[in-house]
DNA sequence: GGACAATACATGCACGTGCATGAACTGCAA
DNA sequence: TTGCAGTTCATGCACGTGCATGTATTGTCC
């Protein structure tokens, strides 16, 4: 029995390229991060918690607010809105309300988050250097 | 206060391109993630079931032993066993004990499996295309 | 042959995530 | 002012995943 006589062999390579291309990035994606996760682990961090340290170390003003850093992330509200939490029972952040709009949420980076963040820099760089590849 | 006077620029610039690097992958998953979520939903799969499907699908013996999927799928052996649990749940493969090594499962694509993908194939296709761009 | 490590898969459990919803608040229109 | 739609964030819930463990079977060494 003939396979997919409909499609000709050009779509069917374009096809297969594509899936290629994304198994490709799954594994490089699956790769890195669990590097990250396993580098990270020591210093009491996930990736998710890291990534919004490192927005709010990599802003001068070390406050966002939470939707701005929803942008940032690949995370939805509510997900975000937990890892937030975390930080700050964890004592890395604080939130607080703005004053101009009481609907939203400031978070500021603590004096132990901003060190924590520095301690688990090098470790997150180096997972990143050897799952990238140099 | 100057920041980071260990780290010289050059350093510091390949950094900086690694965490580009990462977070562009981390974008092009997400978004090539979330479309095939979101087009396989229709047809009652999900990425992982349906990654699953495809490599039974590809092999013509349409059987295979669940360390072999294993190896190809980026799942824990745990997850696999779920989500092979879940497709013959609904009637889209079936497992057997094979009988030289009676540890062993083979997993075997049913019709309905077969006939499943074929018609979630070209959904998943058009969303790859979509989102790795043309 | 019998004891013991190794392999292959399933399962209990904890955890992080997304979706849907709720609660608090703002801005606008009547 | 009052009412109502729109927003911003938190939370209940269901679900998929990984880790650790359990169960059954195989292979090895004595």
């Amino acid at each position: 029995m003939l396979k997919c006589p409909a499609v000709n062999p050009v779509e069917r390579a374009s096809e297969e390229h594509l899936v290629d291309a994304w198994r490709g990035l799954l594994d490089q994606h699956a790769r890195t991060h669990c590097a990250l996760e396993r580098a990270l682990k020591d210093h009491g961090l996930g990736v998710s918690e890291y990534e919004v340290l490192e927005r709010l170390a990599g802003d001068e003003t070390t406050e966002r607010r939470m939707q701005d850093l929803g942008a940032a992330v690949h995370l939805s509200q509510s997900a975000l809105s937990r890892v937030v939490a975390r930080l700050e029972r964890d004592g890395l952040v604080v939130r607080h309300m703005c004053t101009e709009d009481r609907r939203g949420i400031y978070v500021r980076l603590t004096d132990a988050g901003r060190a924590r963040y520095k301690t688990a820099r090098p470790a997150h760089r180096g997972a990143l250097a050897e799952a990238l590849g140099a």
